[in-house]
DNA sequence: ACGACGACTTCGGTATACCGCTAGCTTGCG
DNA sequence: CGCAAGCTAGCGGTATACCGAAGTCGTCGT
């Protein structure tokens, strides 16, 4: 309802996608200015559009904007894994409850695909494809749900689940193909009790380890504001 | 985390919030159009401020953008009220939970605040100070929660829901006073499994009462593309 | 009289230009 | 030599201007 991820028509939603990929992937590290000239010049746009892109990544929290002084990239700390995993595991449990309740032939079909797709980048040895399908997977859930709110809520944070297992690359996929596999069973059965507890279970398994990685690159005495001074940069960063 | 309600410095901010509360209200509403240039004339600033403000709405579901054609308020349909309800008692749940077990005497004196207030307000007879205490006993406990995050979702959910209640007036506020006072003793006791069961029942009270409600004004056929159109508008709405 | 086509109007999308705050350098004084 | 006050320029905040897409209305032909 909110992202209409494809086809960026606006420069806007190009910007968008832009900064959110160079944030996720880690090209951007968390703490780095954004200078929006820089940015606009960069990408061959005016400022509008990147400004309006840069707010929408200050809304989902990959962003931290500093009035009058400028915006950087937010850090990731500890606590905010910890607040993530706190939401994502109510929210994943809702939305499995829910696609348990509404479950048709058509939905289950479409919980099968990314299923299908992680299962065959597992077999050829495909790292990112398997994790992209595994993410797939958690989309769709929450599309089975039909609550049009959750998917614009939900969508944030699995981009930020997405920034958190690429800063630490945790999890073995394949036990996740294991968990999704028997949380699409409980679906199928339309049976709401063990989908929700299944699907939360399954987002709190990768929490310690999370946290644990977090505490590495995460600075306790981070603060935005200071960290948007010294405007003149080095020559060469 | 998100917004810096208080102090609202930029234009963008007070297009924002004038905006907003003309939604709230019920000033704006739901299906009527809004012409960038108008509004901004009316608020006497230029556009960009104005049209930031507009994604901003746009993001937190108060309003529909539609590409190369305009704004509008968004409708109020019964599905969005049973969406927001499903997602409010979970997350109210938890965030009585988490505030159950952080609860110390400075998040207690916070919670005492706005019951006081309510109290007070209903002994004047004050119907819109007691409307604004209990939403602020609401904020209160996600605040004690001390998740940020949740923080940052629940604030436009808390916007939806103050919409929603000033659409439809629903709900004895008398009885919400009791239950907020009974959800206060659950949290200073530190019981985490009572203080989210009261709250996730007390999310819940309101929910078949606003369903009915959302059934009058709501227009099932609405069709945010075809709203946009007619562009000379009437000499005199 | 009615339908189709075309020009005009409106309004969102984007670029360009200006303003003013603020950080950090610089300079001068103690 | 250290510190403070003023100066400078980078950069975010805002306004203005232009462009192009999309809808509406008028007109012409049948």
């Amino acid at each position: 309802m909110n992202q209409p991820a494809p086809a960026p028509g606006s420069l806007r939603d190009l910007a968008y996608e832009a900064m959110r990929e160079r944030i996720v992937e880690g090209v951007w590290h968390p703490g780095r200015r954004i200078v929006e000239r820089d940015v606009a010049a960069e990408l061959g746009i005016s400022r509008i559009p990147l400004r309006e892109a840069l707010r929408r990544l200050h809304d989902e929290g990959l962003v931290i904007l500093v009035p009058r002084q400028g915006a950087l990239v937010s850090p990731f700390t500890p606590a905010d894994v910890s607040d993530l995993f706190d939401i994502r595991e109510h929210l994943e449990e809702l939305a499995a409850r829910r696609a348990a309740e509404r479950a048709d032939e058509g939905v289950l079909s479409r919980l099968r695909e990314p299923l299908r797709a992680a299962e065959d980048a597992r077999a050829r040895g495909d790292e990112r494809g398997l994790a992209l399908a595994n993410a797939t997977f958690h989309t769709e859930v929450v599309d089975a749900s039909g609550n049009a709110l959750l998917q614009s809520i939900m969508d944030p944070l699995a981009t930020k689940l997405r920034w958190l297992f690429r800063l630490t690359a945790v999890r073995d996929p394949g036990e996740q193909c294991a968990e999704h596999a028997r949380l699409y069973q409980a679906i199928a059965a339309r049976d709401p009790e063990k989908a929700g507890a299944l699907a939360r279970a399954h987002a709190a398994a990768g929490r310690e380890l999370s946290m644990r990685m977090a505490q590495e690159w995460s600075d306790p005495h981070f603060n935005p504001v200071t960290a948007t001074r010294t405007r003149r940069r080095g020559p060469h960063p």
